[in-house]
DNA sequence: GTTTGACTTGGAGTGCGCTCAATATTGTAC
DNA sequence: GTACAATATTGAGCGCACTCCAAGTCAAAC
C-alpha cells in the first residue's frame, strides 16, 4: 500500500505519516526497490494506533515512547502497562474537562433559545 | 481582586490573563488609578467562560468571537446560538473521538494485564 | 529515451497558545 | 524618601504538530 492510499484510508497527510514515522510512531515501514514505502497490514496497525491516539490529543511523545517500549521487547510489559495508565487518566480529565464545557454552552443555547 | 488573585483562583498564570483580554476573551476590565487591573464579579465571570472552554480545547478565536457578539448587543443573538451549535458540535465529536481513544487503551490495558 | 507523475529527503516555515524578558511605573512598609 | 514587591506594556521566544518547499530519484507510458 503506497503512502498516498494510507494517508486517503487514515484521513491524514503523507507529509503527516512522513512526520509520525520519523517521530517514531510508525517503526520500519517496508520499502519497495525504488525506496518508496509499501505499507503493510502490521504497518497499518501502528498507523492506526497512531491516528487515533493522536485525534484524541494524546501527545506524540507518549506515542512514541509506547511504540518503542513495544519495541524492545518483552522486558518493558509493566512500564508499558503504566504508560498507557497515565495516558488513560490524561483523557478521562479531557473528557470531564470537555463535557463541563459542552454542558455549559448548552445551558447557554437553552437559554438564548428561550428568548428567541 | 488583583490579577495574582485571579490567577489563583482560575489556576492559570497572569500572563494568561492578559493575553486573554487582549485576544479579546474578557472585555474592559477596571483599572485601579494606578492603572492596575482590579477585576470585578462581572469580569470574573467572563474568566470564567473563557477558562472552561479554553481548557475544553475550544480555540481563543471562537470565544472572542463570542464575546464580541454579545458586546454588540441585542442584535447578534441568533449569531450567537448559532456559532455556540456550532462549537457544541466540535466538543461532541471530540468527546467521542477521545472515547474511541479511551477504550483503544483499555482494551490494551486489559490484554496486558491479563498476561502480567 | 524522454516525459510525466508519484515518490524520496532535509530543512525551512506556519499557526496556535502561551510564556518570558526588558523596562517602566505604582503603591506599601520601613 | 527610599527600598521593595506587584503590576504594567511591548515584543520576542518557545514548544508542539504539522505543512510546505526545493531538489532529486524512479517507474511506467508514450
Amino acid at each position: 500500500m503506497t503512502i498516498t492510499e494510507v494517508s486517503e484510508k487514515f484521513g491524514i497527510s503523507p507529509d503527516t505519516l512522513r512526520y509520525y514515522e520519523k517521530a517514531g510512531l510508525i517503526p520500519h515501514v517496508t520499502r519497495s526497490a525504488g525506496g518508496a514505502r509499501d505499507y503493510q497490514e502490521n504497518d497499518l496497525q501502528w498507523v492506526q494506533l497512531a491516528v487515533c491516539l493522536r485525534r484524541a490529543g494524546l501527545p506524540i511523545e507518549a506515542i512514541s515512547r509506547y511504540v518503542e517500549l513495544n519495541l524492545q521487547g518483552e522486558g518493558t510489559l509493566a512500564e508499558r502497562v503504566e504508560l498507557l495508565k497515565t495516558q488513560r487518566e490524561e483523557l478521562q480529565k479531557q473528557i470531564r474537562e470537555t463535557e463541563e464545557a459542552l454542558q455549559l454552552l448548552e445551558k447557554k443555547i437553552r437559554k438564548y433559545e428561550e428568548r428567541l
